[in-house]
RNA sequence: GGCCCUAUCGUCUAUCGGUUAGGACACAAGCUUUUCAAGCUUGGAAGCAGGGUUCGACUCCCUGUAGGGUCACCA
């Protein structure tokens, strides 16, 4: 083989607003080429736009990369803000050689939207021709660019507009691959435009396809809220792991029935060839599913870790059974059995679902029987199984209670005990109950079970 | 509207001319120590339409239809 050239590409993200997820996936497959072709992943600030850009939103992106854990080459970090100098002596060599030219403002004057804009523009002398380029994903591509006009590439010479500001980094950082969102196909013509004019090299295109909300139109802040940016998403308890995982599978995927991949082998397995040409709508189940995998195949401590943080949050945070860590492990055991991501930890507990375990349940009579009725019955069965608490040991008392449940009906024993200890119509079985109240505790509601009947 | 892109279960997708069209999420039913959740088992669920090409099309071509993207002195 011929000496390959080396792969380098871009993230040119632009600080306008919180990091979104579609270009956090539109990184990770820019990330994911990189690695497995040993390449570099320059960075980039598109902050020609004082108006809009905001170092927080260029902190935000950042930070949330590093969350991530996919991080461009920050060492190139480059602020197109900072590069005028750069663009300027681009503009005069492009005006000199008449391939651009100074033009009065605009020419749609009955535009009342520019009329208040003042001083000349930079505008692009259109060759008028097609172009063709070829994308990874798409194939060949034709474009008139008659229709583009001589479009504007700068406000003035300190002021380039992004089409001449990106064509002018990307060959002046070296990238030879573009991939990309394909919003940006239609750019891609007056963008060739410009790197023949300054004579670089066309780079190797690949346009993405774009996420979908369930609309099925693009993801966007406006109309679909704060759930576009990837902070949301930590926020709520997703792992990044699997918010990676889940972002590589949702435009691609490698041909075979698994579903969970570690970042190493979507590295080796990822083939930016196989990616999909149609939208793809973001699918918020089957990133809790992932998210769920995730969470369980975490090591004991690190659930326990998170699970302690999350729960320090809630409104039972500080109390005192918290400090007790076989009490808090037990309680751990129970959200695993329900949760998808660690932020329904303070979701759930602020609902009250578990308040049962921090204060004595408020009990309602009728509740306290099976199906409502029958007062006398349970009466009796609880102070049947009130008898039972005597014994000391938790397996015994499990197997009495069972014994009772199979003579006099599974629902007539398992309820009321269920309810006296909760309180609640839904919760954990009794016997999970029982575990973690401890049964001190458990004689205490017991009785004031049948104190209330 | 012009230009560009796209079209397999509800959703993400496999299939690179010959398959009972496969998997995952979601959904439904059943099971498991009452309820909830989880888990297990089973099940329903798809090739946009019409023309070609071919012995044979989900797969290739054309047209239509539908959806999306883009049309800035924003990036």
């Amino acid at each position: 083989m011929e000496n390959k050239e080396k792969v380098v590409v871009r993230f040119p993200p632009s600080p306008t607003g919180l990091f979104h997820i579609g270009n956090a996936r539109t990184f990770l497959f820019n990330y994911l080429f990189a690695k497995q072709n040993d390449g570099q992943i320059v960075f980039r600030l598109e902050d020609t736009d004082k108006e809009r850009s905001k170092k927080e939103y260029a902190n935000d992106i950042i930070e949330n990369l590093k969350w991530l854990g996919i991080e461009p080459d920050f060492a190139t970090t480059v602020k197109q803000s900072e590069r005028s100098e750069i663009y300027k002596k681009y503009l005069e060599k492009l005006i000199s050689e008449d391939k651009a030219y100074l033009a009065e403002e605009r020419k749609d004057e009955n535009d009342e939207a520019y009329s208040t804009s003042s001083g000349q523009v930079i505008r692009f002398r259109n060759p008028n021709k097609k172009i063709v380029f070829n994308d990874l994903i798409r194939g060949d591509i034709e474009f008139d660019t008659t229709e583009l006009k001589d479009f504007v590439i700068a406000k003035s010479l300190e002021e380039p507009v992004y089409h001449l500001a990106v064509v002018i980094d990307d060959f002046e950082m070296g990238v030879n691959y573009v991939i990309r969102g394909d919003d940006g196909i239609s750019n891609t013509p007056r963008q060739i435009l410009i790197q023949e004019a300054i004579g670089a090299p066309r780079p190797i295109y690949a346009h993405l396809p774009l996420i979908l909300a369930p609309d099925k139109t693009k993801l966007s802040k406006r109309k679909h809220g704060e759930q576009v940016s990837v902070s949301y998403y930590r926020e709520k308890g997703y792992l990044p792991e699997a918010i990676k995982n889940f972002l590589a599978m949702v435009g691609w995927n490698p041909g075979i029935d698994q579903e969970i991949f570690s970042m190493t082998e979507l590295i080796k397995i990822f083939d930016i060839k196989k990616v999909q040409k149609k939208g793809a709508i973001f699918n918020v189940e089957k990133l809790d599913w992932l998210n769920r995998e995730y969470i369980l195949h975490l090591s004991d401590k690190e659930k326990f870790e998170n699970f302690n943080s999350e729960f320090s949050k809630t409104k039972w945070g500080g109390s005192e059974k918290t400090k007790d860590e076989v009490f808090m492990q037990k309680l751990l055991k129970l959200f695993l059995d329900k949760i998808h991501r660690w932020g329904e930890v303070k979701e759930l507990v602020e609902m009250g679902e578990y308040d049962y375990f921090f204060e004595k349940p408020v009990l309602e009579t009728n509740k306290i029987c099976w199906k409502g009725e029958g007062k006398e019955k349970a009466k009796s069965i609880t102070e049947e199984v009130l008898s039972i608490m005597d014994e000391k040991d938790y397996e015994k008392i499990k197997e009495e209670i069972w014994k009772l449940a199979e003579k006099e009906g599974k629902g007539e024993v398992l309820w009321p005990l269920r309810y006296a200890l909760s309180g609640r119509e839904k919760s954990p079985d009794p016997f999970t109950l029982i575990e973690i109240l401890g049964i001190p505790e458990v004689i205490n509601r017991i009785k004031n079970a049948i104190q209330t009947l």
